[in-house]
DNA sequence: GACCCGGAAGGGAT
DNA sequence: AATCCCTTCCGGGT
């Protein structure tokens, strides 16, 4: 199979890829770079790549640089996650995590990154593995992708990693036959440069594909120069969990260790390497508004190609450069011209989408109501030509650029063909769920029902419904008279109840609630009274009900929290009561215009738009009649 | 031709 | 395995 036509790393110095290969005798490791080191001293189970480790090797790697580097204790469980999604995280993010050592343990997964990048370019591709990828089990997706933390400015290794990113998501692992539909191009040959993909519209690259094959040549090599590099310095150091050193003089174990945290700080500016591209954190640009097309996208996007002498690029590799600015951007063409007009910046969509909180991690922006949420409230309006509130009270908005938000969507979710056809069939689904509606007689405007906090909430008694599914699963599968399973389920049944309340509107009385429960297959028991006045105690609408108490009202959702369906309307109107009263500012979302709901699941057989738009206040109606 | 609608089938994630 | 949330494709209507 013929090589790629890769240049040679335009960097400074050596590649760095090519320890145990011969290149590795061509350019020794004179000037001790702190890569250098970092390798040999790495536990042996640790493939050289940080992206392919699973948790237990993120886990070591942790462990491993809470010694070597004297850093404090980590709070491994906030790094539950596999390699790849740990080289997602920004320096920030590790900050937060691992206060006082984010930068070092960023810089190191930096380093290891781009040497595994470089290897990759640098080897030829595996013929006996055409399809090989990241060996990526189906559940260790990363839970954020954050490219700004890879994201140097101007540097194609950053564009080819991501494109290793992006790869190794669902792009490419769906058939995807819309691509070559639309683009009515054929299967590209492996030798075209990315260029010749490009200019046939097909983003896709196939340069992955070489590069994933070279990943896995690159995992059989480095695994055998891990095991049998023949260097000194490995041989003592390969340890694993042990120390590094067998020196037991802690005076120069301490030097060494504060050299090798100096190294692995930002380095001074005057550095002039490409290290130093991905040391500077750039602020976010902010860029100018102007209306964006993916047309001008693309058209940048070629730029980069062509100033990336066509190789290793991918339609995000441009959002690299849009989010850490052009004043790192050393070439002209896209450089920090006031005048070239920038995109929006999809790189910090997908910065602010997914921002890698703990508590609520994987979900935001995933939905596409959430994301057209996210867009519409961005505090700088930066998404305003591709969707923009019509009137915000009501819900009301309109998508400005159809093709440009979808595209946006399209790379949120990493189908990049989507467009708006398709997308707008997503949206659809959002009617019978009282989600959207459409504005009629108006092009691309649509009216979200449900303000954020009760689509939130709609995303919980999904979860909370699944959760309740596996329990059942589980509890049929261990033992039926397990108390303390019967007790998470009842429990379980009354966060669900509890989520359905909040969804409702504040007039609702028990038998609405009582209906929805049903509606929505929640347990409960039924009664055939109901109070009608829940302003007063919750036992004496338990008496007007007949019942000695409340405690007899639902004990099917009396869950381990103790409430009862009474207790929980109550509570839900107290809670609404409140949150109207907090919710006077303009930029709050109509709170007032929620329908009942009917249905949480988006299911076919749960349509109900006809009662939904029967049940639509009259003021929210005259928008659309 | 663009937009809009909803059915159908299917996939990825949980 | 079931479910959710789309994605993809499509035929039909405006």
């Amino acid at each position: 199979m013929k090589l790629l036509p890769i240049p040679l790393s335009p960097l400074s110095g050596p590649p760095l890829g090519m320890w145990g290969s011969d290149l590795l005798w061509r350019y020794p490791p004179a000037p001790p770079s702190p890569l250098a080191e970092l390798k040999t001293q790495l536990p042996t189970q640790l493939s050289t790549d940080p992206r392919l480790w699973g948790r237990e090797e993120v886990t070591i790697f942790l462990r491993w640089t809470e010694r070597e580097f004297d850093l404090p204790k980590f709070e491994l469980d906030l790094f539950q996650m596999n390699g790849k999604a740990l080289c997602l995280l920004t320096k920030n993010d590790l900050g937060e995590r691992c206060p006082g050592a984010g930068d070092i343990i960023h810089n190191v997964l930096q380093l290891l990154i781009r040497d595994a990048q470089s290897l990759n370019r640098h080897l030829p591709s595996s013929p006996v593995t055409p399809t090989s990828r990241y060996p990526l089990s189906p559940h260790s997706h990363p839970p954020t992708p954050n490219w700004s933390s890879l994201a140097p400015p101007d540097n194609p290794f950053y564009a080819s990693h991501l494109q290793h990113f992006m790869a190794s998501n669902s792009v490419t692992l769906s058939p995807a036959p819309s691509i070559e539909s639309q683009n009515g191009s054929p299967p590209q040959n492996q030798q075209e440069t990315a260029s010749t993909v490009f200019a046939s519209g097909n983003i896709k690259s196939e340069n992955t594909r070489s590069n994933e094959n070279n990943t896995e040549l690159r995992m059989n090599s480095t695994s055998g120069s891990d095991s049998a590099g023949g260097s000194s310095i490995q041989a003592s150091t390969s340890s694993g969990s042990s120390s590094h050193q067998s020196d037991s003089d802690e005076e120069n174990q301490n030097q060494y260790k504060q050299r090798k945290i100096s190294k692995l700080l930002p380095p001074p500016i005057t550095h002039s390497s490409s290290y130093q591209s991905s040391y500077q954190q750039s602020p976010p640009v902010t860029p100018n508004m102007k209306h964006e097309t993916t047309n001008l996208l693309l058209q940048h996007q070629q730029q980069q190609v062509h100033k990336h002498l066509g190789l290793e690029y991918s339609q995000h590799g441009l959002f690299f450069n849009n989010q850490h600015d052009s004043s790192n951007n050393t070439s002209g063409s896209s450089s920090a011209s006031p005048s070239t007009p920038t995109t929006p910046g999809y790189m910090s969509v997908k910065r602010e989408f997914f921002p890698d909180t703990p508590s609520e991690p994987n979900t935001n922006g995933r939905l596409l109501w959430d994301f057209l949420q996210q867009l519409l409230n961005d505090h700088q309006q930066r998404y305003s030509n591709y969707i923009a509130w019509k009137c915000r009270d009501t819900g009301v908005f309109k998508i400005v650029d159809p093709a440009g938000l979808a595209k946006l969507w399209g790379i949120q979710k990493n189908h990049l063909s989507m467009n708006y056809d398709k997308m707008s069939r997503a949206l659809r689904y959002y009617y019978r769920v009282n989600i959207l509606r459409k504005v009629q007689g108006e092009r691309h405007c649509y009216q979200f029902l449900r303000n954020p906090s009760e689509l939130k909430n709609i995303k919980n008694i999904s979860l909370l419904r699944q959760s309740m599914v596996n329990s059942s699963q589980q509890q049929s599968t261990t033992s039926s008279q397990n108390h303390q399973s019967n007790s998470n389920t009842t429990s379980a049944a009354a966060l669900q109840a509890s989520a359905l309340a909040s969804l409702l509107p504040q007039s609702t009385n028990l038998q609405q609630l009582t209906a929805a429960l049903v509606q929505n297959k929640l347990e409960y028991n039924k009664i055939d009274d109901e109070p009608t006045d829940l302003s007063t105690s919750s036992n004496a609408a338990a008496e007007r009900c007949g019942m000695k108490s409340e405690a007899d009202c639902y004990p099917l959702i009396r869950g381990s929290n103790g409430l009862t369906t009474i207790q929980l309307l109550r509570q839900h109107q107290e809670s609404i009561a409140q949150h109207l009263n907090n919710s006077q500012s303009p930029s709050s979302s109509p709170t007032s215009l929620s329908p009942p709901i009917h249905h949480l699941s988006l299911k076919k057989e749960t349509s109900t738009r006809d009662q939904s738009d029967e049940d639509m206040p009259t003021d929210l109606r005259k928008n659309y009649d």
